[in-house]
RNA sequence: GCCGGGGUGGCCGAGUGGCCAAAGGCGGCAGACUCAAGAUCUGCUCUCGCAGGAGUUCCCAGGUUCAAAUCCUGGCCCCGGCACCA
């Protein structure tokens, strides 16, 4: 569609004030939300897709008579539009086309170096875009998340949560940048330029003491190997650093020293070279014995503390460094110990095998299964694989340990090393993780870290109740739930550094967190549209006001009219709870479950939201997450919005979203698939505008048409209620076409039947392609199409009689052109006359009774069937016949589903289809004859094959008929 | 490792005990229309048969049932989440 005809109905709409929600008492009420978007740059095609659900489900409700309440905001709180505002700034190429690309001018660019200007002026863009799909968001709620009003509602429910006990202050380790603070670590790399994908790895630190009472720390994965301990790697040409920690003086690599200062507070104290110690001995801990410092050129000092112990026995990299020592050092360590075993018992597959049996050390024979490899992946292909099954299935030997499970030896020499104090855990990064502004991220412990309390058992048996009643869609995901919510923990919800969003009521010097901001939102919407309109002020937004809006309690605030109170009130009981939150499946782990934590603590069972819907991506090719470089009019993959609508058009893109895979499913962009959308929508558009007309033309076939019009808006509603969208967009966009066709080859043509569909079509059309919704109501002059009722299947007159008719004949046809095909494959001519034969009707009763007798589970048996027709005035005369029809069908009735079709005349259907059928099948003529009377005309004597339902047919080929 | 979700025709994807050789879409083949292409429409698209039939299929192997893609048992394989990320 011309994207000025759809700019034309989407002003119609705001003329009319359709996105705006309307309290009516009494009526029916829908609240549906999209998760709000975050503010980390312009929208693409992917993000659309919710949005487009969310406003097919609102504008069908809206015509089942339902006020209708789809609010919308911009999630401004956190980093992402300090980062966008940066990139402006560094006049970042990929945030430049952007800009080019929305048509941004230059005055206008330096206001987005802002982040707070940037943040609304993205949101703004939004609100643009959305108009531009027809989406209708209610705009008396628009907010962003670091408006005042919005903070002050975020006060508020921080102050609830604390006094209701959901609030803890506590130590934490987080991702920490030196200038940003804390820093989220994840693949988006929002915050990051690199290490997004860094995993953290935590190490155990083991004490080492020398004579004169300093302690080295080591570094392992695997504190169970001392008991293997060889002697210790210190990194060649380093220095050693002092770290002062408590009473004790201990020994790192200064990066070692500076993690643990880091995270375990203490300071760094002298330098010197590390080939001081080389040589000398130190005392294993647990196990008393001495063992020497070595020099290890393949130790890396900035990982760790920068020291390892070496276990040669299972570590590969000790042994490969062991057997390159020069002899005289390598005499002084201790002789390599094996202190577990694989019990080769349980089920190894081949190549676990190869780790367990034969000759050597187990780092030995984990070398020797790698030999293949390339030298540089040799010894960390040797390591993860030997590492894996020892872990998994390794049983300890040592005699203090004997039998036990390596992962639980693991675990209990952590607890005694820690036990006996000198052991600290050491986490880092699995590669280098770097900041937006160029600093090293690192781990850091936050002695004072708020936390909220999720991992609170009483919390989550208060949230038990609402995830039980809880609707999800789709359903799996209401089947994970309970164990997600089962293992979630404390999560911090405050951060320290350049963050947008509240500051914390309790501790001003933080700010609050951005998922912690956004758990509530939708408890305020119906409230933001009194401080849009004037009749709120910021000032009245008090903890008493609110506490008296969402829990009723106390007097509210004083500056606020009473009527005012009551009437916020009203409107937020009136749209609570909450019938459906929207968004993709990046929410399902933490932003659902805390939504929904956070109303099971502050709002009564009554108010619990009802649903949750959750969507799949628009991915780039072959499955990949959209980047934002792809987004890119020159030469990216996937198009900008803009550029997509002005090629496509909004209803286009709207029903490729709801055509085009199931919801769930993550949708792989593809402009041939959007073609595919466009040209059915063209062919709709088509099939409606001739399809207008008024007269009788055909009773028969018009009551087959409106009995499946009866069918398919049942259905259609059906599958709206079930927030089917996929199921909908089929029946409307291919079942209702199919249909049409149907009717047209069969003889039908335009008129009051076609004209009838047309006209409830146009609104069926309404939710998911509200613009040709509208386009192709004009001429009804009824007004808006999206103000109409949704039609209701009593609309049409069902006619079960009508329908078993043509099911009737699709089967005929379905028989013939089993038939005719393997002819015309052949090159044959096709018949010059199809002849018809109907069953006689004692076939029918005989049926029936074997029938009856399959459903009590017994094979028919011919005496019964025989029995009964001698009694059978009208069947006496058959009984030569019987015998043979019941053996020949009481195998095929077995397997036959039992049918509840009206009885069809057949004679009668196939003399009124005989026209479609010459037309459809090509025959030059049609007979049809009962089968009583067919005799003269059945020369090879088909007439016997006649079932109810199935008519025996000849096709007479040319020159086939002698006579 | 822990937890969760899955394996359906060339591809995507419906389908939870009989109307299922399995919706719908894509792709492919053929025909109609056209000067032609595109679009559109019609038919076909597991194997065999070539008069409406038969056989073998829904990851693999067993089992329950008159009847299994669907239920049960075991196995193999894939995907997602695992934490501060909206």
């Amino acid at each position: 569609m011309r994207p000025e005809r759809a700019r034309h109905w989407q002003e119609a709409w705001a003329r009319a004030g359709l996105a705006t929600g309307q309290r009516r008492e009494g009526h029916p009420k829908y609240y549906a939300l999209v998760a709000y978007p975050g503010t980390s740059g312009f929208l693409h095609v992917g993000h659309l897709r919710g949005f487009a659900y969310a406003d097919a489900l609102a504008r069908y409700h809206r015509m089942r008579g339902e006020a209708v309440l789809v609010p919308f905001g911009v999630h401004a709180s956190g980093l992402p539009a300090v980062t966008f505002a940066q990139r402006v700034r560094d006049d970042d190429p990929v945030v430049r086309q952007q800009l080019d690309d929305q048509g941004v001018p230059p005055a206008e660019r330096a206001r987005l170096t802002d982040p707070a200007e940037a943040a609304r002026y993205l949101g703004e863009s939004y609100r643009t875009v959305l108009g531009a799909i027809g989406a209708l968001v209610d705009p008396s709620t628009y907010l962003t998340t670091i408006d005042d009003d919005y903070r002050a509602f975020v006060r508020w429910q921080f102050g609830r949560l604390h006094a209701a006990g959901a609030v803890a202050q506590g130590a934490y380790f987080s991702s920490f940048c030196p200038v940003d603070g804390a820093v989220a670590v994840d693949p988006s790399e929002t915050d990051l330029s690199s290490g997004g994908d860094a995993e953290v790895i935590r190490y155990t630190t083991v004490p080492f003491r020398l004579d004169d009472g300093r302690t080295l720390l080591a570094a392992t994965l695997r504190p169970e190997t001392l008991y293997g301990v060889t002697n210790l790697w210190v990194p060649d040409r380093t220095s050693l650093t002092v770290w002062h920690h408590g009473s004790g003086t201990y020994l790192a690599t200064a990066a070692g020293v500076a993690r643990l200062v880091d995270q375990h507070g203490g300071h760094a104290g002298q330098t010197f070279p590390a080939s001081d110690l080389v040589g000398r001995d130190v005392e294993v801990p647990l196990t008393g014995d001495r063992v020497p410092i070595l020099s290890g050129s393949f130790v890396d000092p900035s990982v760790g503390t920068g020291v390892v112990m070496s276990v040669p026995a299972h570590a590969p990299a000790d042994a490969e460094a062991l057997r390159a020592l020069d002899p005289t050092s390598r005499a002084r360590a201790k002789a390599p110990r094996v202190l577990l075993e694989v019990p080769e018992s349980s089920g190894l597959s081949a190549s676990e095998q190869e780790l367990v049996r034969g000759e050597g050390l187990p780092a030995e024979r984990a070398l020797a299964a790698v030999r293949a490899l390339a030298e540089a992946e040799r010894v960390d292909a040797a390591t993860e694989r030997l590492y894996r099954l020892e872990y998994v299935r390794g049983r300890m030997t040592v005699p203090e340990l004997a039998g036990v499970a390596v992962r639980e030896a693991r675990d209990r020499i952590a607890a005694q090393l820690e036990a006996a104090g000198s052991s600290f855990s050491v986490q880092e990064f699995s590669k280098p993780v770097r900041c937006r502004n160029g600093h090293d991220v690192v781990i850091r412990r936050v002695p004072d870290q708020w936390f909220l309390r999720y991992g609170d058992p009483g919390w989550k048996a208060e949230l038990a109740p609402l995830v039980e009643r809880l609707s999800t869609w789709p359903k799996e995901y209401g089947e994970e739930l309970p164990a997600v919510v089962d293992w979630f923990q404390d999560r911090p919800c405050t951060r320290r550094g350049r963050w947008l969003g509240t500051p914390f009521p309790l501790d001003p010097g933080w700010v609050i967190e951005p998922i912690a901001d956004s758990t509530f939102y939708m408890a305020y919407y119906p409230v933001r549209r009194f401080v849009s309109s004037g009749r709120l002020h910021v000032a009245q937004l008090t903890d008493r006001f609110f506490d008296f809006v969402f829990r009723g309690e106390g007097p509210g605030e004083p500056t606020v009219d009473r009527a005012v109170a009551e009437e916020v009130r009203a409107e937020f009981r009136y749209w609570y709870p909450l019938d459906l939150n929207i968004g993709g499946k990046e929410h399902k782990r933490v932003h659902f479950p805390v939504f929904l934590y956070t109303h099971a603590r502050l709002l009564p069972p009554e108010l619990w939201p009802k649903g949750i819907f959750v969507h799949g991506w628009i991915t780039g090719p072959a499955g990949a997450k959209i980047s934002k470089k792809e987004v890119s009019s020159k030469g990216g993959r996937i198009p900008p919005l803009g550029a997509a609508l002005e090629r496509w058009g909004a209803d286009e893109i709207r029903l490729y979203y709801a055509l085009t895979g199931s919801s769930s499913q993550d949708l792989e962009w593809d402009p041939a698939q959007v073609d595919v959308a466009a040209g059915r929508l063209e062919e709709v558009e088509r099939l409606a505008r001739e399809g207008r007309g008024g007269g009788t033309t055909s009773p028969e076939l018009d009551a087959w048409l409106r009995s499946a019009a009866h069918r398919v808006v049942t259905e259609v509603r059906a599958a709206f209620d079930a927030v089917d969208l996929h199921g909908a967009a089929e029946l409307v966009y291919v079942r209702v076409p199919n249909l049409l066709r149907r009717y047209y080859a069969r003889g039908g043509s335009v008129g009051a039947a076609t004209g009838q569909l047309v006209a409830a079509w146009v609104r069926l059309l309404a939710p998911i392609t509200p613009h040709l919704a509208e386009e192709l109501g004009e001429p009804d002059s009824g007004g808006l199409v999206a103000t109409r009722p949704f039609p209701e299947p009593h609309e049409f007159e069902p006619s079960p009689a009508a329908e078993a008719r043509e099911r009737f004949l699709e089967r005929v046809e379905e028989d013939l052109r089993a038939v005719l095909r393997p002819a015309s494959e052949r090159g044959e001519p096709g018949p010059e006359e199809a002849i018809f034969y109907v069953a006689a009707p004692w076939k029918r009763h005989v049926e029936a009774w074997m029938r009856e007798a399959i459903d009590r589970g017994e094979v028919p048996s011919l005496k019964e069937v025989m029995a009964r027709a001698s009694s059978h005035p009208e069947l006496t005369a058959y009984r030569a016949e019987i015998p043979k029809y019941v053996q020949r069908v009481a195998p095929l009735l077995r397997t036959e589903p039992p049918s509840s079709e009206p009885e069809v005349n057949e004679v009668e259907v196939l003399r009124d289809a005989e026209g479609y059928l010459v037309r459809r099948l090509g025959f030059p003529r049609v007979a049809v004859y009962r089968e009583s009377e067919a005799e003269a005309h059945d020369p090879l004597g088909r007439r016997d094959r006649a079932r109810p339902g199935r008519p025996a047919f000849y096709l007479v080929r040319p020159g086939q008929r002698s006579a």
